[in-house]
DNA sequence: GGCTGGATCTCGGAA
DNA sequence: TTCCGAGGTCCAGCC
């Protein structure tokens, strides 16, 4: 990994064009031929980036990095201010928990969340358009298609509307309900899916992950 | 601007868990007080990050930076191979060209794309679920609503739907068609717009840019 | 290779 | 403040 602190201008062609006014910045060329560019502040964002695969062109102060679309980033330096090297090694990676595909788990293995006597059918059940996410039958062996989200806004129901609508073509499963299941609905959300028929269900995580034997304390 | 690199593992609370191994990273820190950790791969995003606000504290080799929300980011630091910090001045900002915001100007100023005799009626027409990007009438003084893309997919067909949707029960304007303008778009995303009656339009942005008086060339 | 959908999305604008 | 939509979205997973 390279750091340079240098007063650059920087244009971009490509997917769309933008500039840079000469500014002092930072410049980070990574290992794997990636060269982002960052300004004194936002943790998340360069102002202007080249991912791999890419190719950095030194040419005495202007720096050219291109990819194989054509997209172009042109670097014309004034001044380098800092310039240094470091050898980092492999990156273990990253080790997440609590995303949707947790969600999902969890709520295939507590499938009685949905209502009494719920069974799984399938997780990721296929069709033509998409993995519907949970596929389960009420206690009346009716269909169940279920969506889930972490945040539960209106893509969601419109992406589980449009299941819905192809599950209930299907003589052997229609008719399909839906359930729309997220750890928080927006509002807007909430009245479109209710509108539609479709149950809205708030999943608590952390009760969810909590044990796996609730049903003993029943008792 | 700081920046370090060091040996280090990283913990992260909040909108979910995550864990990274001890290994060598770079930890920039802001003027903004914002901090990330990059390895030597991927140009866009970090493996972890806090955005402004958040503050960082210091305490040996434990490094805790929070925000207010409660989310914590905990650095655990073995060693540390390099440690420098830059004043770098103020960002002028990034100027942008080419965006869906400059389709909508160049449409609206070049209404005739759209058919011969087409008028534009606003920019930004306002619904109670949001603004239309374009509303026009055509030859016969029809209400034509338009939205607008950069790269046409279902999810923008479906949006248009819904203004159409409530547009259609306001008995001043209605009937209203729906025409979909994109410079590319999704064969998926054509197929369910011309399902619903909505006229699909692919938009030639050099083209709209390139002359303001295309007519001339007719005669 | 393309396509789909998630993301600690981020970011900006408007109500 | 919340809501909403764009983004050079990026990115992983699946086909």
């Amino acid at each position: 990994m390279r750091l340079v602190i240098a007063r650059c201008q920087v244009d971009y062609a490509g997917r769309l064009t933008s500039h840079l006014p000469m500014a002092n910045r930072l410049l980070l060329i990574k290992a794997d031929g990636s060269v982002s560019i960052h300004s004194d502040d936002r943790a998340y964002k360069p102002l202007n980036w080249m991912s791999p695969p890419c190719w950095l062109i030194e040419d005495r102060n202007i720096w050219t990095v291109q990819n194989k679309a054509g997209e172009k980033l042109v670097i014309s330096l004034e001044e380098i201010l800092h310039d240094s090297a470091h050898e980092l090694g492999a990156e273990p990676g990253l080790v997440k928990d609590g995303v949707e595909a947790h969600l999902q788990e969890l709520l295939a293995e507590h499938i009685g969340t949905l209502g009494e006597g719920y069974s799984l059918v399938r997780r990721e059940f296929p069709t033509a358009i998409g993995p519907v996410d949970i596929m389960a039958r009420d206690a009346d062996g009716a269909s169940v298609a279920v969506e889930i989200k972490r945040r539960g806004e209106i893509d969601g129901v419109e992406q589980l509307t449009r299941y819905l609508e192809l599950l209930n073509r299907d003589p052997l499963l229609a008719p399909v309900r839906g359930v729309f299941a997220a750890q928080q609905i927006k509002p807007q959300a909430r009245t479109l899916a209710e509108d539609r028929g479709i149950r809205c269900l708030t999943l608590d995580y952390d009760k969810l992950r909590g044990t796996d034997s609730d049903e003993f304390r029943l008792f």
